[in-house]
RNA sequence: GCGCCCGUAGCUCAAUUGGAAAGAGCAACGGACUUCUAAUCCGUAGGUUGCAGGUUCGAUUCCUGCCGGGCGUACCA
């Protein structure tokens, strides 16, 4: 059993004794930050005192008061501050725990329930295939599928999908781009669309159709040949930021194709719904929804005066298709770029019944690229931009994973390349990565010694203080990977993992795991390898490597 | 103008959704390798949490107003 459940039970049973409602308040409880607190805290008696008007320090006095814990739990208590209760774990707890974490093993550490199998979508990357993807998309990418596989350890169904905006005006200057290009090339002249896209790419896409193809796109009429163009271009160009992802190791369980949906009925599904809700109507030409009436700022075009669909039209459609495929929730992971989109989307979801709390946009903020301590100035206009490809070639996929990690996904991100790129002290993947690695090199030293793993070992040997610190920081991890998932904080899993490197290279340098008490060595050897379990559980959720030498 | 994000050590960021005396890394300075990996560890120094109010037992966190930075405010996507 848990402490957490144990103290419950404990604490509720009294309060009854004390004839006080129990269920005024939940018992919750936290890891104080200063271990002078002890181990564990909790702070309901203030919250409960609140309510009765009573003075907390009293209450706790008298919840305290010849109270008698089960020292296969907890070694002491003592109330302390305006009221808090703080408890210090035993060691026998803490030992068994140990004997848990080693028992759940790599498999199912850190998973819970929490996520009662609800099937969540994340859609994230969505990038248009017009080109090919930055270093924005890196950081979605990097926090997506994080994202994902952390829904996942926490019990829910996870999904990712990418939304390849395969139709429409962008996909028709991309072919016009390339058309004029591929002319050029040529030597015939064909004027480049305004609004074209101008990087080096696109000329890049034309050379290598006129290898593949010749040209026999130049007998075509204007229109025939910007289509063309433009399908060759798409898969091009969509085969490439694929591969790109597959190297960062990205996995997305469907790309979602536009042309697709639009060859379906779920546009006209949409336009119904809303019409027979009355929240559509005609002017100039153009027909509008009334999302103002569900909180946007002011009412929104669906289909222009030459009768074309909005994007967002369209993504309406796409987002009641996400939730006619089953999708419980639904999450976006938009750059920072749509935020004025927020308030549309949802107010059309909101007026097509979806409940509200069933979807949600988080965004995630630039990335600021910095090299030789300058920062790398990017305009998407000019096709000035820092590829994935460049930048995941150039620092690697593991400290790139872990750079976009590393921060709140509501701040901008300051990417130093350099110190990505660094192989040394700065470098905070390699902190985590060693800490493995070391632990791996223990093991197989153990071996040659002739000490190995063993899971019956004598855990009560586990007394010094390192080795407390490190059971209780693991024991903190499937609830900071709850804490992950509800908040959706990437950067908290990056931050745990430093945590836990720490104490391990800590206690690495106050003992020694192989010595000669073989009992000792033992259960020092199993401390370590549920170390590096934690670690390497850490860093798959993460996407990172973990090695067993560096 | 309106809306969103942000403002914490010299720099980059945390702070368990309102908890105790605000913590790390880097940079600076001083120490530790005959040992299972020094890509490591130990120590010193560094703060009016942008400013001013408010809510309360208690605020970096919530509210209001300023100041500063970024982004958005399309019948584009």
């Amino acid at each position: 059993m848990k402490v957490e459940n144990y103290l419950r039970q404990v604490f509720q049973e009294r309060l009854k004794q004390l004839r006080l409602n129990s269920d005024a308040v939940s018992i919750e409880f936290e890891i104080p930050r200063d271990t002078r607190f002890g181990d564990l805290a909790t702070n309901f008696v203030m919250v409960l005192a609140q309510k009765l008007k009573q003075n907390p320090r009293q209450l706790a006095g008298a919840l305290l008061e010849n109270l008698e814990l089960d020292h296969a739990f907890v070694a002491s208590v003592n109330m302390a501050g305006p009221g808090f209760i703080n408890f210090k774990l035993s060691q026998t707890y803490l030992q068994k725990q140990l004997n848990e974490i080693l028992q759940q093993g790599a498999e199912n550490f850190g998973k819970s329930t929490f996520g009662k199998n609800k099937k969540v979508q994340i859609e994230f990357v969505s990038a248009n295939p017009t080109g090919p993807l930055n270093v924005v998309s890196a950081r979605a990418a990097s926090v997506g599928d994080t994202m994902i596989n952390i829904f996942n350890r926490v019990g829910f169904t996870a999904k990712s999908e990418y939304y390849v905006n395969d139709a429409g005006r962008q996909v028709r200057l991309l072919g016009a781009s390339v058309s004029s290009r591929y002319c050029e090339l040529l030597h015939v002249e064909e004027a480049f669309p305004e609004e074209g896209y101008h990087g080096d790419y696109v000329y890049d896409i034309a050379r290598q159709i006129i290898e593949k193809y010749g040209d026999k796109f130049l007998a075509l009429e204007q229109d025939r040949r910007v289509e063309e163009l433009k399908n060759i271009s798409l898969s091009m160009i969509l085969s490439e930021q694929q591969k790109v992802l597959e190297d960062f190791g990205v996995h997305f369980d469907k790309f979602f194709r536009e042309s697709q949906l639009r060859a379906g009925s779920t546009e006209k599904e949409v336009l119904d719904t809303l019409t027979r809700r009355g929240f559509i109507y005609e002017s100039e030409g153009a027909l509008w929804f009334k999302a103002s009436e569900f909180g946007d700022e002011k009412d929104r075009v669906l289909v222009t005066q030459t009768g074309e669909p909005t994007y967002f039209f369209i993504d309406i459609a796409y987002h009641k298709n996400k939730f006619d495929r089953g999708f419980e929730a639904v999450i976006d992971l938009l750059g920072p770029d749509h935020h004025g989109y927020i308030p549309r989307m949802k107010a059309a979801l909101k007026a097509l019944g979806i409940p509200e709390e069933a979807f949600d946009i988080k965004l995630i903020q630039q990335v600021n690229l910095f090299r030789d301590g300058q920062f790398v100035k990017m305009s998407k206009r000019a096709g000035q931009i820092v590829s994935m490809r460049e930048l995941v070639d150039e620092v690697g996929v593991d400290a790139a994973r872990f750079f976009f990690l590393m921060r709140r996904i509501s701040t901008p991100l300051d990417f130093d390349i350099d110190l990505a790129k660094k192989h040394s002290d700065e470098n905070p993947v390699y902190y985590i990565q060693y800490a493995h690695a070391r632990i791996s090199n223990i093991l197989r030293f153990g071996e040659e010694k002739g000490v190995r793993f063993n899971p019956g070992c004598d855990f009560s040997l586990l007394v010094e203080r390192e080795e407390m610190a490190l059971v209780k920081k693991m024991l903190e991890f499937p609830d900071l990977l709850i804490r992950a998932a509800r908040n959706f904080e990437p950067n908290a899993l990056t931050q745990y993992l430093l945590e836990l490197a720490e104490e391990f290279h800590r206690f690495y340098h106050e003992h020694r795991v192989i010595s000669d008490d073989l009992k000792l060595s033992e259960a020092r050897i199993a401390l370590s390898e549920a170390v590096r379990i934690v670690i390497a559980i850490g860093l798959k959720l993460m996407g990172i490597s973990a090695p067993e030498k560096m």
